[in-house]
DNA sequence: TTGTACGCGTTATCAA
DNA sequence: TTGATAACGCGTACAA
């Protein structure tokens, strides 16, 4: 009876029929310390160090610890060992949706990151404005994360102020907060770049396109961006014409129907800086299939770096995102790690000019 | 002296000067079972049984449990719960990459069903080979989550094996395997379905383009469409024609390269089945750059369900990721309570026509 | 209905 | 270098 500690596990799980997998050696219930160190002949407190390579252990102990503990196929319960340390080894990373460009291209390079240092990233999807508010209130990430990181979520300071409950080190990815760490982009003078291409190109009847949102939400990288149109066209005196300023309730279309408010306009714009390259890829389809040529007749550029444009040919500002992404991911790590270093770092953005920005058509 | 057993906490963590937020009742280390048993004058055990809802708590001590928790803001430890539970209430999502729609769309639907049933979920990016076999030989979220999703993760036979130890339900999802859960779409009749379109609309030169991984990964999706291309075509005895299944190494701009050598043909096709909604899109767009039109010239449908395909106006077979998702994320659910149920589904796909698909132009 | 006491699997402290 | 042993915070038989 080579066990004589162990007599509990009642069958747990798995249904009668249910398949036990064709491998062997994984007895229910895996191996922990105590097995291995009374197979390695040791006690538990030089298993504990053996495998986590802490100074203080005899090379050959070590090693023959090693052995068991793969020949048993153990590995470490992260419950067990965060209860003790004190620490989960995860990050929860919250944003509103992760099924579009942005935010999947911001998850995706946070989790190339923090993996890279050796954090799990645990999601959250907090769409609008009440999964927002039930977030805030229920802090349901509490005591399971070292850090999390908030991908673009709108939030009212008062709510970021009551995440200082969830204790751990808070860090905001593509936006900014005061006081709160964050990775950025300089969203007004993306917009002022944006427009004064257009401008060198000898547009004056320059639109911007954006969307609102279907709920109250307020984001700040519209407001900055429109700022930022603002600011180029009274820098070189060209007057603002409110009804060049469009807004569409969002949709995958948008920008296809405020093509068609811009045209219907009884002195249309020659060029049009939309708020995302997603809207204005739709726009120029929509220019397109209107029979009108990019930029013969019109001149387009986005912001955002999206592959679509590419294809697309579309003039854009990249704002980075994997590098926003990656610069969040290092910053967490090092909060977390109680390390010092730039708490907030804005990213830069590139012009990206792809042949949709050509001189105005003459008249 | 209030609390005489608890006497540890170093300053743990944040430098001097950092910020330790406004919120005053949040002391360092927050309060655990007993803190809240001793101000509540009840037992640990009566606690427990009070937060979780189980039958056996008075009403009034309930409710005074109730008060004091969240007096102190109490949380239980989802480490130590996890622990004496030996469950951890996660789930992982293993996905080659989560910034591409697909997968984005995949991810987004299991967090959302995942989470409503309560579970978090654990992401895991396993980009290429060389990642795919590390995962398999390290199983880094062995005992970290209660069951594993395997999203489109293209595994060969004995790597599945392998994913027996991690000792938890797995569930493909986005495809199938032999003996596992699965939830997938029937790819080769999708292809068909998407010919016989073309072929419906009375074309007979029909090309179909795919793309090829840069690594040696084989798609079962991709081998299922292409027999589908041919099945429709030979069940309406049109002689295949080598030249016109053209395989473009990935890129966003496949499909325009694509295109170009279709159109250098010396019998050019006049409709054209692309792999994926990004294929047809990115080929829609050289079309029209070409000064082609869609369809009078030709005729172009996809598979997906993209919404860039709807702006575009392109006729699609729509696989309907977010069903996908939820169905996969109901299975694990059921896997893990142990409930039964359907272990596999195959999610219907719908024929979604937008006016890419017409006539062939009269030679 | 409530309390006691042990187990969950580690880490960390203190001796040896 | 190694070993006991006490936390870590919670769930749960078992007893009261």
């Amino acid at each position: 009876m080579p066990y004589p500690d162990r007599v509990d596990e009642p069958p747990q799980g798995a249904a009668p029929g249910a398949d036990e997998g064709p491998s062997g050696p994984a007895s229910l219930s895996p191996a922990n310390m105590a097995d291995v160190a009374r197979l390695a002949g040791v006690s538990i407190a030089t298993v504990s160090r053996a495998l986590r390579d802490v100074p203080g252990v005899g090379e050959s102990t070590r090693r023959r610890v090693r052995e068991v503990a793969d020949q048993l196929s153990y590995v470490v319960s992260p419950e067990a060992s965060s209860l003790s340390r004190r620490e989960t080894g995860r990050v929860a990373v919250v944003m509103p949706r992760m099924d579009v460009w942005f935010y999947s291209m911001m998850l995706g390079g946070l989790e190339r990151g923090l993996r890279a240092e050796g954090m799990d990233v645990l999601v959250y999807q907090v769409p609008g404005p009440a999964e927002r508010g039930a977030f805030v209130r229920d802090l349901p990430a509490r005591r399971k994360v070292d850090a999390v990181v908030l991908a673009a979520l709108p939030l009212s300071p008062e709510q970021r102020d009551r995440l200082d409950l969830l204790g751990v080190p808070l860090v905001i990815a593509g936006g900014a907060a005061r006081g709160l760490p964050h990775v950025d982009v300089d969203d007004r003078a993306m917009a002022r770049l944006a427009v004064e291409h257009l401008l060198d190109a000898g547009h004056r009847d320059i639109a911007m396109v954006r969307t609102s949102d279907t709920d109250d939400t307020t984001w700040d990288a519209d407001l900055l961006r429109v700022a930022g149109f603002r600011d180029a066209l009274a820098a070189r005196g060209v007057p603002e014409r409110s009804d060049l300023l469009v807004t569409e309730p969002w949709a995958i279309d948008a920008g296809t129907k405020a093509l068609d408010r811009l045209l219907a306009l009884p002195q249309p714009p020659t060029a049009v800086f939309a708020y995302s390259d997603e809207l204005a890829t739709a726009l120029t389809i929509g220019a397109w299939r209107l029979g009108l040529r990019v930029p013969d007749d019109l001149s387009v550029i986005g912001v955002d770096g999206h592959p679509t444009a590419a294809v697309m040919g579309l003039s854009t500002i990249d704002q980075q995102v994997e590098l926003q992404a990656a610069t969040a991911a290092e910053i967490t790590v090092r909060l977390v790690r109680g390390v010092g270093g730039e708490r907030s770092v804005r990213v830069p953005h590139v012009l990206v000019t792809r042949g949709s920005v050509g001189p105005p058509p003459a008249r």
